[in-house]
DNA sequence: ACCCTCGAATGTTAAC
DNA sequence: GTTAACATTCGAGGGT
C-alpha cells in the first residue's frame, strides 16, 4: 500500500529521475577526479616532483583567475570613479586610470 | 603632487578609515574562529567523536519549527524512492505524503 | 641558450605534457559538474525542493553501515543533551547510550 | 529513567560543556560578523562604493597570501632541481635559481 | 517581491 | 595522524 500510484507517481518518479541523473554524473566526476590522481601517480613513476607540478597546475590557473579579476576590480574602480567625475581631481584621477589600462 | 590636501585627501583618508576597521574586525573574526577549531582539537583529544559533535551543533542551529518542516520534505523524497519503508519515521512519513500530494 | 635540446628537452616536454593532460581532465571535471548544477536548477525549475534533494543525495552516498554507525554516535550525544527524548530513534538510543558507556 | 548518573554522566556532562563552549564562541563570531556588515552598511551610508571597498579588502589579504605562496613555490622549485644536480645544465640551473632570489 | 549572482564558511579529502 | 587545499554548500545583497 505505500506505492500507490496516482497523484503521487508523477512526483515520485520525477524525484528518482532527477536523484539518478545526478547520481549518474556524480560518478563520472569521481572517475575523472581518479584518472587526474592517475597522471600525478605516473608523472611521479617518471621520476617528476609532484608538489612542483602541483605549483604548476595552480599557477597556470591562478594567472587566468588573477587576469580576470583585475579585470574586474579595474571595472569596479572606473565606476567607483563616477563619484568623483564633478571635481577637478576626478578628472585628473579618472584620466590616470585610463591610462592604467 | 598625488597627495595634495583638498577634495581627494578626505576620501582617501575616509576609505582607509573604513579599511582598517574592517580588517580590525576580520582579526577578531579569525581568532574566534581559530579558538573554536581549538575547541574541537580538544575534544578529539579527550576521544569525542568531532563529526557527530559538529553535527549536534548543526541539529540545534536548525530551530524545531523548520526541523520539523525540512524533515517532511525529506521523508516525502525518501518515500519517493523507496527508502523509508523500515523506519518508524518512515511510516509516518509515508502516511503524509499519501495525504500531501 | 635557454631552449637548447638535449637533457632538458625531455624533462621540459614531459613537463608539458603531463600538465595538458591534467589540464584537460580538469577541464571535463569543470563540464561535468556545472552539469550537475544545471540538473538542480531544472529540479528547482519544476518546483522541487533543491536542498531536500541534495539531502537525499548526501544520504544514499552513505552506505547503510556508516550510516548506522553515524547515526548511532549522533543519537548517543543528543541523547547526552536531553534533545531526543521525544523520538522513538531516541528511545532506541537511549538504551544503546545506557548500555556502550 | 533517561537521565541516570553513573557511566553516563562523565560522557553527558563532557558533551554538553564542549557543546557549549562552541556555541559561545560561535554566537561572538557572529556578532562580530555582524558588525562588518554594519561597517559596509556605514561606509555605503558615506557614499563610498562597497564593492570597491571589498575588493581592496580582499587584495590586501591576497597580497599577504600570495606572498607567502611564491615562497613557498620557489622552495619547491629549489628542491625539484635537486633532480638535476647531476647534470652540467641542472648546475646551472640551480645557480640562476639562487640568482633570482 | 523574487530570483540570482556572488562571497563567505564549512566539510571533506588528499598529501606529508 | 595532522595539516592544508579543495570542493561544495549556504546565506546575503543587489538587480530586475
Amino acid at each position: 500500500m505505500s506505492d500507490q500510484p496516482g497523484v503521487g507517481h508523477n512526483l515520485a518518479s520525477q524525484i528518482k529521475s532527477f536523484v539518478e541523473r545526478i547520481e549518474r554524473l556524480e560518478e563520472e566526476k569521481k572517475s575523472i577526479a581518479d584518472d587526474i590522481k592517475d597522471v600525478y601517480v605516473e608523472a611521479k613513476g617518471v621520476g617528476l616532483d609532484v608538489k612542483a607540478l602541483r605549483d604548476v597546475i595552480r599557477l597556470r590557473k591562478q594567472d587566468a583567475a588573477d587576469r580576470a579579476e583585475r579585470q574586474a576590480i579595474l571595472d569596479t574602480y572606473l565606476h567607483a570613479l563616477g563619484m568623483l567625475a564633478d571635481t577637478p581631481l576626478g578628472q585628473a584621477a579618472i584620466k590616470r586610470a585610463g591610462a592604467a589600462t
